[in-house]
DNA sequence: ACGCCCTCCTGTTGGC
DNA sequence: TGCCAACAGGAGGGCG
């Protein structure tokens, strides 16, 4: 499941494939994806030069510039849940579910596979940074300034679920259920306690285990359950890191105890009862 | 402002 | 063995 890692590993892998490329062709296959890919698209990006393959959230930028384009602009890509890019020689043959590609002077494909269709393509004229899906999100926990006061802060009224509270993009961004039962883990912290009831330290705590898991995560190419692969392919190593997540009734890694599991928000929950208070 | 729940989609899994 | 329901999950959107 994409979550900020495996968007960072996937940008990553990309870049120097993309990077001072033209833009050949973009074929749209599949235009039903999350939102409706419009028809006008393709021909608008077509010739123009990529300038930087960026990331904000879960959200790829592919910054362009030239070609049809009038002005500078920025396709989005976000891979759902279960999407993925590869780059591919532009001859190799398509598989179901193969939505889109994008074809460069260079003679590779940028090819995005996503057999929930959960993620998306935008064309964004004008600032991204502005655009209806980027501008209410809040900081990069990776970035300068994301600390246990931002948790603080942000949680202070907030009577849901910690571990909901850290899925909330308006509070951090780039933390999915993977990751959200993992930083909690490390923190010490059980995801069903009230987001208000965090003391200034456990914030601390909470803030520097999503750095730490993400990093980790990040270093190892992301965590692989099903359907994720990095642009060569390749799967992420993470999950072998896991410490709870999918490890339901198995022996905690630190203490032994038995993890637990349960549904929160729709979504599945692991901790140690033993390790987290 | 906040919290809760539904929705989109398809491949896989588990129960009967 | 076969069928079908449940489940997985990112995140926008609607409702109270």
């Amino acid at each position: 499941m994409p979550e900020l890692p495996e968007v960072e590993t996937t940008r990553r892998g990309v870049e120097p494939h993309v990077v001072g490329h033209r833009v050949r062709a973009l074929f749209v296959h599949e235009p039903r994806l999350r939102w409706r890919v419009p028809a006008s698209l393709p021909a608008k990006v077509h010739g123009a030069t990529v300038l930087a393959a960026e990331r904000r959230a879960k959200y790829l930028l592919f910054r362009l510039e030239g070609g049809a384009l009038r002005a500078p602009a920025t396709l989005l890509v976000h891979l759902g849940m279960s999407g993925n890019l590869r780059v591919l020689p532009a001859a190799t043959p398509r598989l179901t579910h193969d939505h889109f590609d994008l074809v460069l002077d260079s003679g590779e494909t940028l090819r995005f596979n996503d057999p929930r269709r959960f993620g998306s393509l935008h064309l964004v004229e004008g600032d991204p940074a502005e655009h209806p899906l980027l501008r209410h999100l809040g900081p990069e926990p990776l970035e300068e300034g994301f600390d246990g006061g931002t948790l603080w802060r942000a949680s202070r009224k907030r009577r849901i679920a910690v571990k909901q509270f850290i899925m909330d993009a308006k509070v951090v961004v780039g933390v999915g259920n993977i990751y959200a039962s993992e930083a909690l883990f490390r923190a010490g912290i059980r995801p069903g306690r009230q987001a208000r009831g965090l003391t200034r330290t456990e914030c601390d705590r909470l803030a520097a285990a999503i750095r730490t898991v993400l990093a980790k995560a990040i270093e190892v190419g992301g965590t692989t359950l099903r359907d994720y692969v990095g642009v060569d392919g390749n799967p992420g190593y993470f999950r072998q890191k896991l410490f709870v997540y999918e490890r339901m009734g198995e022996p905690c890694r630190k203490c032994g105890t038995a993890v637990r599991q349960r549904v929160q928000g729709q979504r599945s929950t692991y901790w140690c009862p033993a390790c987290q208070k």
